[in-house]
DNA sequence: GCCAGGGCGCTAA
DNA sequence: ATTAGCGCCCTGG
């Protein structure tokens, strides 16, 4: 396992439910910048019933960057802690981002 | 080791 | 709003 996979995993765990974050912003969040793509490996490289919420990141436009099957259930998941989707299946970043307060101080 | 392709994102046009 | 180009770095062949 990666070195980092711990510090990103660390990370997630820190979205509350009911709320999103982007892959660029958990990279941010751990001291990884530019290194959003590393942090799609780390949340790939989980095991299933994991404590991390992976469903909680989204990309940067707000949707899932997964494919259908991951892709709708990670949805599902999200939609079951009340997170909406607008027709287009996206997520309103202004809206459900979460922002803690380390990163505003930024 | 080289190469191609990813759960990505920023900037410029 | 969309697209193209680039940077990032891990994985699999």
């Amino acid at each position: 396992m990666h070195p980092h996979y711990a510090a990103i995993y660390r990370a997630v765990r820190g979205v509350p439910r009911g709320r999103v974050a982007t892959y660029g912003q958990i990279a941010l969040l751990c001291g990884l910048p530019g290194r959003a793509r590393q942090v799609g490996y780390a949340l790939h490289a989980l095991p299933a019933g994991s404590p991390v919420p992976w469903q909680r990141v989204l990309n940067v436009r707000g949707d899932i960057s997964l494919g259908h099957e991951s892709g709708q259930r990670q949805r599902r998941l999200l939609a079951a802690e009340g997170v909406e989707f607008d027709e287009r299946g996206r997520v309103d970043l202004g809206r459900f981002q979460w922002k803690p307060r380390r990163m505003r101080s930024l």
